[in-house]
DNA sequence: AGAATAAATGAGAATTATTCTCATTTTTTT
DNA sequence: AAAAAAATGAGAATAATTCTCATTTATTCT
């Protein structure tokens, strides 16, 4: 993982750094969705809390760090690689997992269609788009048994 | 709108004071969504910021008011009231206006049959959706000319 | 309607998340 | 290996939100 961290970095002419490297290591490790505070605590003593933020910025900046928020409005953090799958995000509310969901190509072309209608519309040009949903896992998530 | 205000507040049993009215009242008035620090500047010397973020729990606790992040994670607020059309957000980068969209019955239709394959597949019981639209107003939108 | 009770408000303090500052350390360039 | 540039750590500063508590307003109960 610290090579893969390292060849990241290098690829985007960023320069290699330990909290770097660690930021990226642990986000290739969970390799789902995180909360800022989550990532901190993981990393506690090895990043200071103002360059864990630095680094998640710069990490932005380079376009391999997509970033929302869960439904009580926490940011939460997940690498996004080139060739990732495209995907959306299920969010629990009891145990608080967020889950990455990939959906039908079928569907995701009629997605497409339907936000080219709207770029029509509202005369917008339409970079990108999210799906949300939000409910309950029942019972055997990770978190909530 | 402030009897209509009123008539809000005393159907869900929540007592009819002077900043609930003047909320209520802004939030009717603007018909569609706005970031909690621009409803603040609007309501400025009427309404306490302490009071401003409680009442908006409460329309929270009500289930009459949507809250959702825009893309730089700002807080938005959006007032639903019963009957008012399902319906999703378009953000623009360039004046971060956020437009509501209506996406066509039959998408709506595909995206729920989409969403019970999600809840089988990951044993969910999903309560709510959203699908949000990044991208840019080309122009004439009223904030940008 | 008026007194008694309960709930809501305003002002500012407290808390939390994030950014900023700046002296020191690390990385890159030469 | 030295010089220049960039990044880091620690904590101060800022911003958004919640909390506290004395006072005001609304509701309930005759």
């Amino acid at each position: 993982m610290e090579e893969k961290s390292k060849q990241i970095l290098s690829e985007h002419s960023v320069s290699i750094t330990n909290p770097r490297i660690l930021v990226l290591e642990e986000l290739l490790e969970i390799k789902s969705p995180i909360t800022v505070d989550d990532l901190q605590k993981k990393l506690k003593n090895k990043v200071a809390k103002s360059t864990l933020y630095r680094v998640l910025n710069d990490l932005k900046t380079i376009n391999i760090l997509n970033e929302f928020t869960s439904p009580d409005n926490t940011v939460v953090v997940e690498l996004v690689l080139e060739g990732d799958q495209h995907h959306h995000h299920l969010f629990c509310s009891d145990c608080g997992e967020i889950i990455d969901v990939e959906l039908s190509t079928n569907f995701e072309s009629l997605l497409d269609k339907e936000i080219k209608k709207i770029e029509k519309k509202f005369n917008f040009i339409i970079e990108d788009h999210r799906v949300e949903m939000f409910g309950q896992c029942t019972e055997q998530c990770k978190n909530c048994k």
